[in-house]
RNA sequence: GAGGCCGUAGCUCAGCUGGUAGAGCAACAGACUUUUAAUCUGUUGGUCCUGGGUUCGAUCCCCAGCGGCCUCACCA
């Protein structure tokens, strides 16, 4: 049984009727189509309420009311929605077809572009043809699909029945495309490193484990491109980005998905200040075209985002790591014994153990981090304690400082940048000291002794940026969960129907 | 991993101090040549998430499980 559905008989019924007129219900290539929105174009002031222009196109059938001798009939196709009226009148030997049309069945329909006696424009259509017969019924016509399993579940009738979600995956493609043309004019060429690593490095984080037959090795899903979008500077790219997945084996949330997607860059010669300012103009461009898009006027640039509204115009905010954490812990962040006192008076355990960047990275995510969801502008937070950075260059005239930021915007992590270390030596201490301390797990980073030897052949300074492209579609669309922005994220498998052998094969 | 909320027809949702359920849309039969979620007449459709318990009786109360959402924890 290919469905249990209830209406899945009646619609196969129906299918057996167009095969009787000897109709394919799964149809074929159509030619000379149009987008509705093009041809609903051909409709200017002065056209006669029969039409002038010609126009075909072709989509999903979403409204249909049957008048009798006369159909009034809905499609909606990506760039949207269109009347079509058909009439026996001008039908007359396809009538009989055109009464077997039904909710969701996708067709197409050539006629001239006119309107109805209230104006709506409407393709009279003088021929049409079944494209595809729907042996299921679409969503509630009226209020789509509104259960979030299924829309995920099932994103294809998300996207066939709500259009607010159509039109944030389409946005979502623009803006990468965006992305990748502005960086493309700065002269970054767009690479592809493994996603599939011997070891996992670049971030603090649990990967998930896979394995290769062949090699009978255990391979890990990365966490992030870093280390090998750095031997490309060693290689001689000067510039370089990658678009693609990370993997991480941690919680799911609204703001976590399993996978997510991450633009990595790296540009040799340049530092934390030229990603800032790399980082700032693209947001403020991206956020720009999106405001235009939504009819936005003026040099201001407001998006909102869930209960706020956040003011994209550069220059973003910048405030030191220090300064966030004299004002929200009450203690000067350079003075150890403070920082040891103020961790164990707000209970953090183990304050005795821990390395005392760590003591200041928990002090800050507990009491700093969450006053950044109150700026209603993005704000560059820079100046980070070097312990918590690996694989950063510390700040010249201090060495308790890396040069790195992160942007906020609306209290989430969007963006993080650094300038990069490029001292093998000191690489391979960090590296050392990072793995001595701590579990695996929570290890800045893994040894990575080729890493190391390519830092040894000279690796030019460089800034690093790494953007949550997820993140980034969440504010720019007001999704404000990584799974309205994400077509399939991760969820537990459906319950299998009790029908299906357990024990048959999977293919 | 913890807490809160939720799960009723294909979809969107009502309902009940405990007495085995309703509406709109969709579907089916019919009417209709200018509709706009078309309208009108008639009809079909339910493991009230699953399994226990309490009760004369559970969709409703209790417990456990499954799934989802939210908050927190985890988290370059």
């Amino acid at each position: 049984m290919l469905s249990d559905h209830p209406q899945f008989t009646e619609r196969h019924n129906r299918l057996e009727k167009w095969r009787a007129l000897g109709v394919d219900p799964f149809g074929q290539r159509c030619d000379g189509l149009m987008s509705a929105a093009d041809a609903r174009a051909l409709h200017v002031d002065g056209t006669p309420h029969e039409g002038a222009e010609n126009a075909k196109v072709a989509g999903r059938i979403m409204l249909l009311r049957d008048i009798g001798k006369l159909i009034f009939i809905t499609i909606q196709d990506s760039s949207g929605r269109l009347q079509i009226g058909l009439t026996k009148q001008l039908l007359a030997a396809e009538w009989d077809k055109a009464k077997l049309l039904e909710l969701g069945d996708i067709a197409w329909f050539a006629g001239k572009v006119g309107h109805t006696n209230t104006g709506e424009v409407t393709i009279w259509a003088t021929a049409f043809g079944l494209s595809t017969k729907a042996l299921l019924p679409l969503p509630d016509k009226f209020h789509g699909l509104t259960d979030t399993e299924l829309r995920y579940r099932q994103r294809y009738l998300d996207l066939a029945a709500n259009p607010e979600s159509m039109a944030t995956f389409q946005s979502r493609s623009g803006m990468i495309a965006e992305i990748r043309s502005f960086l493309h004019a700065r002269k970054f060429i767009e690479v592809e490193t493994p996603m599939m690593q011997s070891m996992p490095g670049g971030a603090a984080a649990r990967p998930f484990l896979t394995h290769h037959n062949a090699l009978d090795i255990d391979l890990y899903m990365r966490v992030s491109p870093e280390l090998f979008l750095k031997r490309l500077l060693v290689g001689g790219m000067e510039r370089v980005f990658e678009i693609n997945r990370n993997f991480r084996n941690e919680g799911i949330d609204t703001r976590h998905n399993p996978e997510f997607t991450m633009l990595e860059l790296y540009e040799a010669y340049s530092d934390l200040a030229g990603m800032m300012e790399l980082t700032e103009t693209l947001v403020a461009t991206l956020a720009k075209k999106e405001a235009q898009r939504s009819g936005q006027i003026g040099d201001a640039v407001v998006l909102p985002y869930g209960e706020r509204r956040i003011n994209y115009t550069a220059p973003f905010m910048r405030v030191a790591y220090g300064e966030l954490f004299a004002t929200h812990v009450g203690v000067d962040m350079k003075d150890a014994s403070a920082v040891r006192a103020a961790a164990h008076k707000h209970g953090l355990a183990n304050t005795g153990g821990k390395d005392a960047d760590v003591l200041r990275g928990e002090l800050f995510e507990h009491l700093a981090e969450p006053s950044l969801k109150e700026f209603d502008r993005p704000v560059f937070v820079y100046d980070y304690p070097a312990g918590l950075c690996p694989l950063t260059r510390r700040k010249p005239g201090d060495p308790s400082l890396a040069e790195r930021f992160e942007l906020y915007v609306a209290g989430m992590e969007l963006a993080n940048a650094y300038t990069e270390l490029n001292d093998p030596m000191v690489q391979y201490e960090t590296f050392s000291s990072q793995l001595a301390g701590l579990p695996d797990h929570e290890s800045m980073a893994r040894m990575d002794h080729d890493f190391v030897t390519a830092l040894c052949h000279g690796m030019p300074p460089a800034g690093g940026l790494g953007i949550g492209i997820d993140r980034l579609i969440m504010l720019l669309t007001n999704s404000t969960s990584i799974r309205d922005v994400v077509l399939f994220p991760l969820l537990r498998p459906a319950p299998r129907p009790a029908a299906d052998d357990p024990s048959a094969p999977i293919a």
